[in-house]
DNA sequence: TAACTACATTACGATACTGTTGTCGAGTGC
DNA sequence: GCACTCGACAACAGTATCGTAATGTAGTTA
């Protein structure tokens, strides 16, 4: 699985991509639009942060390419580009998991 | 896939993790120890990186599971935790892959 | 004991990021 | 035209993060 070499460049990319998902507020935008598209309004409703702030958090996802844009009126719809971005907050999860349970081995012994 | 709901809580931990890996740095790392264990010292002499650099990325490493430590007189030996990280870095490759690929599309029509 | 090596830790300057406020352009409806 | 809403953008303060230099701490060797 994987390349052998990955180069400086692309691993900075990879580290890029990475960076979009390092923060709880995109999580919790990008979980909001796990179902169907949304407006900014219905996720600024939904995540309970500032207008600019999701409005910018959307820029990065989009610039990032997790998220698609579709203008139509006034509104902007946001969608999920690519469902694997659960993939890989399972993979982190399950990691969370047994982290957990190896910490509390080490705590019973 | 996934749980339906995320609790503030688990999302801060699964960003924290994310941003765990959202370094270039980190990433060279831990592709050093794609085969086997590594010292520190090692380590600052495959990534040209600093020896403190080099020992405070490790920590954090250590401190989010991604790396186990083993102790052996002068030296300390860092291994992967866990092969996970490489699917993680796929799935980002993999996407890096497709976006390039739209970004061309979108070029050329 | 003294000198040396490997690694961790601290302190610090530079930079990047987050969230907010204020503002602006675009589209809608009266 | 006028008022309103949606969303993007710029500027700003506060905070976090990176890399480095200096120092500390074990463990090893002479």
């Amino acid at each position: 699985m994987a390349k052998t070499k990955l180069t400086p460049d692309v691993l900075a990319l990879v580290a890029q991509r990475f960076r979009a998902l390092a923060e709880p507020a995109r999580l919790q935008i990008l979980q909001c639009m796990r179902r169907h598209e949304m407006t900014v309004t219905d996720l600024v409703g939904e995540t309970g942060l500032g207008q600019a702030n999701v409005s910018k958090h959307l820029q990065l996802l989009h610039a990032q390419g997790f998220v698609n844009r579709r203008k139509d009126g006034l509104f902007t719809y946001y969608a999920l580009a690519d469902q694997s971005v659960f993939a890989l907050c399972d993979i982190m999860c399950s990691q969370l998991d047994s982290n957990a349970r190896a910490r509390r081995r080490v705590l019973a012994s």
